[in-house]
DNA sequence: CATATATTTGAACGACTGCTCAAATTAATT
DNA sequence: AATTAATTTGAGCAGTCGTTCAAATATATG
């Protein structure tokens, strides 16, 4: 019979996702990982495999934790539109403060990576697909609602919301102006293409 | 007096930001710095300081390319919105296939660095601002010619062009669809908040 | 309690990191 | 051509990188 790991299996994958989060990949070093959850290189090794096996379940941690967060504001807002408003803000503002990073991980990932790991930008690709995948359905119930106007396309618009939210995350990290991403977030929603 | 140095300063800037404009900046060792720019570790070191040294120069260099590139455009086109849309579509489309790294070099350097290298960010955070200035005029020279509402903040514009940019840009990363991104650029100059 | 199995440990490996500096080389000056 | 000054060289330093694996420890089974 396997032994139960001593370890907390999420709790080591929370840590080292916020490390990898701040730090990035390559400035992310083994050691630093070790420290932050507390595991000797035989053990991460055993559970992970190798650094690149760690970070792929930082990426999908990260992932699993942006879409929870849009179930959860689905039951917090009657309107599909609001979750998508609400979320977008969360993205933008709220994590300037809170999160490891101001920056989203997978586009942060998608920037910093090269040909050289290209399984994980794969990976990352993916996961920005499952996002963008929870914002269509979002669009699609807001057009059912006639939230939204129904002869719109709901990919492109939810291209369009990542898009603005990887710009706006990149100018939050430059200006931090709380009041200024509120408008800038608003607008995306009461202005073409929406 | 002082002995012309052997190598070619610019032509080595200029290899080396190559390097860590694709790279990144943790991602690009100095070994792979003496590889590319073919100069020994002391050269290196008494041209540039040190690592950070030389990618100041890099980042100077990248700036300067851009706004040398502005100017060549406004001498093709004779309205200020051409300069700026033909500005955008090279850095978000062209660079895609010719650049090192199809992201911003600045945008990049602001999502991978942390507390750790502040000078390098306030650096490459007053190199946007640079850009950003010239957005500025660009704007104004349309509102003069009536090309743009002259009820609306110049600056503010500049700031939603700069975003569209970095956002445009991590997208491309993703899907590189040169059609949908030319749309897109062409979007962002026909509707608000232009 | 003894045995077998699963898990954790941490020293250590070869390769690489940013960087230094005495020695060699090159260029300018007399 | 001899002397001085500027520049380049590259071996090498101390430290870190990602990773391995025999030994130690912990758990489960008989």
């Amino acid at each position: 019979m396997a032994k139960a790991a001593k370890y907390d299996r999420q709790n080591v994958i929370d840590k080292a996702t916020n490390l990898y989060w701040k730090k990035g990949f390559h400035a992310t070093s083994m050691r630093n990982l070790q420290d932050e959850i507390d595991m000797r290189p035989g053990s991460i090794y055993a559970a992970f495999g190798n650094k690149d096996g760690l970070f792929k379940q930082a990426l999908r941690h990260y992932t699993d934790i942006g879409l929870t967060q849009i179930q959860q504001l689905k039951q917090v807002h009657d309107s599909p539109m609001a979750v998508l408003i609400a979320f977008v803000k969360a993205q933008v503002i709220e994590s300037q403060d809170t999160a490891p990073s101001g920056m989203c991980m997978l586009a942060k990932t998608i920037g910093e990576l090269t040909e050289e790991n290209q399984d994980l930008i794969d990976t990352t690709k993916s996961h920005l697909a499952e996002i963008s995948a929870e914002f269509v359905k979002l669009i699609e119930a807001a057009q059912a609602l006639g939230e939204v106007d129904k002869h719109k396309n709901a990919q492109d618009l939810a291209i369009h919301v990542q898009i603005q939210i990887a710009g706006l995350r990149t100018f939050a990290k430059i200006n931090n102006d709380t009041n200024l991403l509120n408008n800038k977030v608003d607008d995306i929603f009461s202005h073409y293409p929406f």
